[in-house]
DNA sequence: ATGGTCGGTGTCCGA
């Protein structure tokens, strides 16, 4: 089974790229981030045409929306809200199969690294330390969890460009990378991507849209991450991150990364 | 040094 998660930065402009995405991933399961629709107007045919007919849709009017895509049966299904916000940062989908997929988009954070000065900021931390807590009283029968999406932190120094130069910039910062570990460890949580690419090597899955040439400059970061819980690692097969997918047309900022599990 | 570019029931705001 191949799970893909993609932050496509409005579902709607992707589409057109859908049977791209399939033939580069192979992916039974997508996990979208951003897809920016309301669910009434999800294009759900679009996606049931390529075989995904199980959909889970979590939409906002103008921003954020996540949603699962599975040519797998689905058992069971729900979106939640976090930090008291209804801002559908969250989707999950428990397969037929047993494995049970959290689709994640956390809050981006704003330009400035202080939860005092940025509201925006305090609402990340937050986000992650909600995260936190509820996997470490989220019990399942089975504990068969991946979590996958967008998460807004490059925890590694490999994951950025500049270690030292992102430092004091959101989304690598100490307090972040501190918090995301501190969600990894809520689970036990494996990081399916760096179990098949070494730690030493530089790896992003995001590349700004204000760069001239984005592969010249390669001021990339990994902020797209999926993990698996421990009783699923003897299961990892492979992991991929599809950087050709940022010459796509019309290019997402996020490339799809793709993680292969023994089912 | 502090821009640069995307996307959206948009002419600002979030990323």
């Amino acid at each position: 089974m191949r799970l893909t998660t993609w932050n496509v930065n409005s579902v709607r402009l992707r589409l057109d790229l859908l049977p791209a995405l399939i033939e580069a991933t192979g992916a039974d399961v997508l996990c979208l981030q951003e897809t920016k629709v309301v669910d009434d107007a999800f294009p759900r045919a679009a996606f049931a045409e390529h075989g995904f007919v199980h959909q889970v849709i979590a939409g906002h009017k103008n921003h954020h929306g996540v949603a699962i895509l599975s040519r797998l049966p689905i058992a069971e299904s729900g979106t939640r809200d976090w930090c008291g916000k209804s801002d559908r940062r969250h989707a999950w989908a428990r397969l037929e199969n047993g494995l049970e997929i959290h689709d994640f988009y956390v809050p981006a954070g704003g330009d400035i690294p202080d939860p005092e000065a940025n509201e925006k900021f305090a609402h990340k931390l937050d986000f992650l330390r909600d995260m936190a807590a509820w996997f470490k009283a989220h019990k399942p029968r089975k504990a068969q969890l991946v979590l996958a999406g967008d998460l807004n932190v490059a925890p590694l120094e490999t994951d950025v460009w500049s270690h030292k130069q992102l430092l004091d910039v959101v989304s690598h910062t100490p307090i972040e990378v501190e918090l995301l570990g501190k969600v990894m460890g809520s689970y036990s949580f494996v990081d399916a991507v760096r179990h098949f690419i070494s730690p030493e090597q530089r790896l992003y899955s995001w590349w700004s849209y204000r760069a001239v040439d984005w592969a010249a400059s390669d001021r990339g970061r990994r902020l797209d991450h999926v993990w698996v819980a421990p009783e699923l690692k003897p299961r990892l097969k492979s992991a991929h991150v599809f950087k050709p997918a940022r010459d796509w047309k019309p290019p997402s900022d996020h490339v799809p990364v793709t993680v292969e599990l023994e089912c």
